[in-house]
DNA sequence: CGGAAGATCCACT
DNA sequence: GTGGATCTTCCGA
């Protein structure tokens, strides 16, 4: 035992919006051939699932590529978008909802100079080029789709305790790269700790 | 069965 | 600020 204690699974088992604030400050560790790589989680977007426009399960119908996204809360959700980017997510809330997190920046904080290896980038590297994106975080983690329905408790992939974040100190706004979402594209689902320099994009805030 | 679009990133101007 | 890379998935016909 040590400093990365899974989260259990009724962490993830709540609304997407709570989770998704919950998990800022929280571990994302990757055990991979004996090494450990870990992240503090930054920046995350919920999607609500069935009628969230921008979300993909907004229909509320599982398809080949959502089906993970309707089980129960606590796997993850790994999907390649633009036929170059995997990006990962946390589904959450109960089964059959369609919620998820998606997880869009960390900062890292073991085994840093392999998940710079994995991004192409030496170490130190400038302030989220390892991990500020979520294409990028998860290329530094090696996280692919086949981490797609695995458990966040137990396994390679494991979502663990950290310090999280008061509310005061939680920046909020709209997701981004969603706007093709209507009126969703406006909702306020975007998380970040406020002046984190690891957070993917300039601070609107 | 085909077209269109995408929860991004990087290089270049 | 703009455009290209690259390919799976999805939906309409």
């Amino acid at each position: 035992m040590g400093r990365f204690r899974p989260l259990p699974l009724s962490f993830h088992r709540r609304d997407a919006e709570t989770v998704a604030r919950d998990l800022l400050g929280r571990f994302l560790v990757r055990r991979a051939g004996g090494a450990r790589l870990a992240l503090k989680i930054v920046e995350t977007e919920a999607y609500l699932g069935a009628g969230d426009r921008a979300s993909h399960a907004w229909r509320g119908v599982p398809t080949a590529r959502t089906a993970t996204l309707f089980r129960p809360g606590g796997c993850a959700y790994v999907y390649l978008v633009y036929g170059l980017h995997h990006l990962f997510n946390v589904v959450a809330g109960p089964e059959g909802e369609g919620m998820a997190v998606l997880v869009r920046a960390g900062e890292p904080v073991e085994g840093e100079v392999a998940m710079a290896a994995n991004r192409g980038l030496g170490w130190p590297a400038p302030a989220g080029a390892v991990a500020g994106g979520p294409g990028r975080l998860a290329q530094a983690l090696a996280i692919d789709r086949r981490h797609d329905g695995s458990s966040l408790g137990r396994g390679e992939v494991t979502i663990t305790s950290g310090e999280p974040v008061a509310p005061s100190r939680v920046a909020v706004g709209p997701r981004i790269g969603v706007d093709y979402a209507g009126e969703a594209a406006a909702w306020p689902l975007r998380f970040a700790v406020s002046g984190n320099p690891h957070v993917s994009r300039p601070h609107p805030w």
